[in-house]
DNA sequence: TATAGATTGTTAATTGTTTCACAAGTATAC
DNA sequence: GTATACTTGTGAAACAATTAACAATCTATA
């Protein structure tokens, strides 16, 4: 098959999810899985992980199954988890100190190296093993160490701002927890991580569902 | 127009960020908008702001807008932010204490009501206006108070236990900021908010960009 | 009251994603 | 060795979502 010609957005946000479960299956001493038990235990089609995984190459096995330790190196290298990406937090507010103790990043060789708030009484505190510098060291320390990935936790007020801040010092990717479209100039990535509206959007569905009005299926996921 | 057929899931994951924007211009005394300024904000076509719209009614003026206000009124109830929708929370550690304190929910009429953790040195203190009760009381309060929908905020290990106890209770939709999936049997929508998996996205973005692979586009918003 | 410029609402075409159907390969039992 | 039961990989079909194109309607103005 003619590899990578593209690949579909979707396919590439279910490939994390994939490397979790095997990474699991993997601590589990399971050497084998098949896609059907996938499907049992993400909530994702069979055919769909085979049709995913196909993107990028044959991995599996006919007739067997998918080597775990294999299948989840595989997926590791074409996520990039294989090397560790350095982040930047900014706003250490309550989100922001939680995410910086949050464990979860490691799963992917993520690392959040360093954080930023313009409050100086937080300035020079550590947390989640990080030292808290001031805002004002931003674009030093972004340019000194090459970064290029930052998580966004200020006040929605000035998280418009602070953006504009972090992509003129050359942050090219922000995962926004902002409850704001961020708007901004040039090759930057952003995702938002909004939880409200994620909580909304189920309170409309329970709403549909009362209602009888019908939804299309697919994602139920997501920020 | 033949009206609420079936609404695409991804219209529906608009509205909110629709209510949030008017909210927004209503705020800053705009009375008038039209579907190409709702572009500049949100980066979302104006095609689409009209089209997602459709589906629910007639709501702009032609060769003039829309009625901030009105338009406000009418996507807030579509949503059903008309009414107060009381949501409760499990598992008051890090990041649960900074979701009680998250102030993004009111805008959409949602109000954290009960928290609960099992740590008993947690129990019968207050967070974010909220005092937090011991795991033992679930059942009961969710009952008596007939609630609906739940934010899960727990250790991995225990996302998949307590999340089938809270559907047990008559829990009907969770928010899961544990990163694992969970499976659940009955009619529960479940939505994750997987922080890990989002900036892993990003990253892969990146990797792909810098390779010059492509992706599709559509969601996710690159600007 | 006719005309120009603006903007909405909608059908049709296009693009993107998932699912179907099945060929091809593997393991096991006899 | 052959039959049987699995399982993967994939082209084609079906389905879903977005975008293009344009008719309908409104405002302002001469």
């Amino acid at each position: 098959m003619e590899r990578r010609a593209y690949i579909p957005q979707e396919t590439a946000r279910r490939l994390s999810l994939y490397l979790r479960m095997l990474r699991r299956l993997r601590q589990e001493k399971v050497r084998i899985v098949s896609s059907d038990q996938i499907r049992r235990f993400l909530n994702v089609s069979s055919v769909q992980f085979r049709k995913d995984l196909s993107y990028f190459g044959e991995f599996g096995k006919r007739g067997v199954g998918y080597d775990v330790e294999l299948l989840a190196k595989e997926i590791g290298k074409i996520l990039g988890t294989d090397v560790l990406h350095e982040i930047i937090l900014v706003g250490v507010g309550r989100l922001g100190s939680a995410l910086l103790e949050y464990p979860g990043f490691l799963e992917f060789n993520l690392k959040i190296s360093e954080a930023f708030d313009r409050n100086t009484r937080k300035v020079g505190k550590v947390c989640g093993g990080v030292r808290i510098r001031h805002m004002r060291a931003l674009r030093q320390v972004i340019k000194k160490r090459n970064l290029r990935i930052a998580v966004l936790s200020v006040p929605v007020e000035f998280a418009q701002e602070v953006a504009e801040e972090l992509v003129s010092c050359g942050i090219k990717a922000i995962l926004n927890f902002a409850p704001v479209n961020l708007v901004l100039e040039g090759d930057v990535f952003v995702s938002n991580a909004d939880m409200a509206s994620e909580l909304e959007s189920l309170v409309y569905k329970l709403k549909q569902k009362n209602n009888n009005y019908s939804l299309t299926k697919k994602r139920s996921i997501v920020i």
